[in-house]
DNA sequence: CTGAAAGCGCTAACAT
DNA sequence: ATGTTAGCGCTTTCAG
């Protein structure tokens, strides 16, 4: 931790402090006010089933009102009350696949009366430790974590603490042992991205693709081989190309690829590579679907907005978010509570970059 | 507080328990094995200039080690340490703009050693309030607050909780005291836009923007008259439309166009409402920039993958937050701490919408 | 040089 | 029906 230390912030005197008082008031001053004590207040405010004289109880509500009072979450959680706050720790914060993941865990935390603490590792493990050991000091109460790496020492800490963890759309390695998880099926996207294209007539279908260290990012690679296998097709040398999941990566598949060979492409990735992908197409002169058929794997913004729109895979983000979180939480009720490896299905959203040449 | 109360985590007996225990370890049980008292261990772990016999520092740090000690942030804090929490409350997750600024704070306040709680309020006041209240109950650090109305309550609790507090974008009425605040130049972006469309010769020039609660987002609205007005123009009725920042809003003021009289227009919000104008656009078969040119304020991701490629007035986001989490940082250091509000200019990114008339 | 102990704000068992 | 009090894990003053 070589970070500046910072001072807990100082004590200022305000134009408009906080009630009498020049801090923001504790259980005691409440306590005084209501002219009782703090096991009352206490009792009170957390609404348990100690009776109380209903006047005492307005009293008690009314002076909390007035000094506004709000409850200091971590004494609690010395006491062993849950801390409110989650964590999603995510590699890629800019790609909407991740973001629409994170909006809806957000909403279903802050129903539950969470705060969610969103962290980036920026792909880098180094990155990802670092945070996890903030995580930890903040004794979060639980954790969705899609891993930079397959072999993830987070997740083993995560469960070494206690923390209730659900893994997100990367798999770990078989030497790691199974966590909850929610992902999508990235075979099933290959598969039916291809297929697709093989119903359409094609027959020379060429895969861009991520180059990744997470292993089950491969199964859209192998459903795209599965789905050529299945029609006694193989893709020759130089259809196929892993690159860097930015736009240069995906310019540079493209470079490679043998186009007067070549009739149908899958784009794999649907963040900065396709965009970095279908700008060397366009600068080419090769225009979908005339020159090339394309299906794309995920649904970014634009996937309707291009002319002709682009068929894609779509995934099920909203719905990955959803089950990630109520997993979670579920999870924190009990934690013993186990549910079967959630693998969502992709859907196949209909555009006009598919060229029928039967 | 409606929600289901949670109980502390359990703490069940795992394969893998931490060290000897079935807890995360405290600091009295390093001081136990590292055989001296926990004010020696606080001492060693918080690298505090006390001098202690390298030995005994070793077999601290040592005893930590093996214990995987992990310190209790809220212990600390409790003690009146920082928190390691900083909180960025924003008005539109799902939008790209604020996605970018967040990645940037998410990466400053990393490596200042804090995580970032990210927290929507879906433009929608009451859900802010209640978020307020948590956040403040968690005593974070310092905000990052870009609220859903002009009047905000938010904000005046922050600074009478004496949090420091960033307002991000959008600015608070005249009632509201004065914040520390960074955006970016409204008005600018309204003005350059038409500037531009002027340039290319064009007189009749329509406008299409968020009907928002927010006052500093119209303006704009008013750069796009300024500019107007400077050059001796001025809108017909039925140039101007307002409406929500949705596909469907885009949607419905494009309608509304008059695509007889006009020869350009200016899209004012690049999210969702600029995209229903386009779609709408494309479905009416008003090609860019034949029969109308474009110029769009904000730049989404799809901006140079159209054809024609669309102008852009594109927004400093990243600048912004790194700006917004600078300053809040310094203002961790020194509460005092003032700077004058930080309005950032907007450039101008050429695109292929705009056909020059002259 | 190092340790004991007083709290930080809260919850809940244990008085009364 | 309500109050007293013992901690939760930590930092830091004060005493050895």
């Amino acid at each position: 931790m070589r970070e500046t230390p910072i001072p807990a912030r100082k004590r200022v005197m305000k134009n408009r402090p906080l009630a009498d008082s020049d801090k923001t008031p504790t259980i005691k001053e409440v306590a005084k006010r209501a002219r009782t004590s703090i096991a009352t207040v206490s009792y009170v405010l957390n609404n348990k089933d100690r009776y109380l004289r209903p006047e005492l109880r307005e009293r008690v509500l009314l002076a909390a009102e007035e000094l506004g009072y709000v409850k200091n979450a971590m004494a609690s959680s010395l006491k062993g009350q849950r801390r409110g706050i989650l964590a999603v720790l995510v590699p890629q914060f800019g790609n909407n696949f991740f973001t629409r993941i994170c909006v809806e865990v957000e909403a279903i935390a802050q129903r539950a009366g969470f705060v969610v603490t969103i962290c980036n590792s920026d792909e880098n493990p180094a990155q990802e430790r670092s945070i996890l050991d903030r995580l930890l000091a903040q004794r979060i109460d639980g954790c969705i974590l899609s891993p930079a790496l397959s072999r993830s020492e987070t997740a083993i800490l995560l469960e070494r603490h206690q923390v209730p963890c659900i893994i997100l759309e990367r798999t770990l390695d078989a030497a790691t042992p199974d966590f909850d998880f929610v992902g999508h099926d990235n075979f099933q996207s290959g598969y039916l991205a291809t297929r697709k294209l093989i119903e359409a007539g094609h027959r020379r279908i060429a895969f861009i693709g991520w180059d990744s260290p997470i292993p089950n990012i491969h199964d859209r690679k192998n459903g795209y081989l599965a789905a050529m296998g299945d029609c006694g097709l193989t893709p020759s040398d130089g259809w196929l190309h892993l690159d860097e999941l930015t736009v240069e990566g995906g310019r540079r598949a493209a470079e490679r690829l043998p186009f007067s060979e070549i009739t149908a492409l899958v784009i794999a990735h649907h963040h900065e590579m396709a965009k970095g992908t279908l700008l060397t197409l366009q600068e080419r002169g090769i225009s979908w679907p005339r020159d090339l058929s394309l299906v794309l794997i995920g649904t970014p913004e634009w996937h309707d907005l291009l002319r002709p729109s682009l068929a894609c895979i779509q995934r099920p983000e909203e719905e990955m978010g959803r089950a990630a979180a109520t997993l979670l939480l579920k999870k924190l009720h009990d934690p013993r509570h186990r549910e079967p490896r959630s693998i969502l299905p992709v859907t196949f959203l209909e555009g006009g970059s598919i060229r029928s040449i039967s």
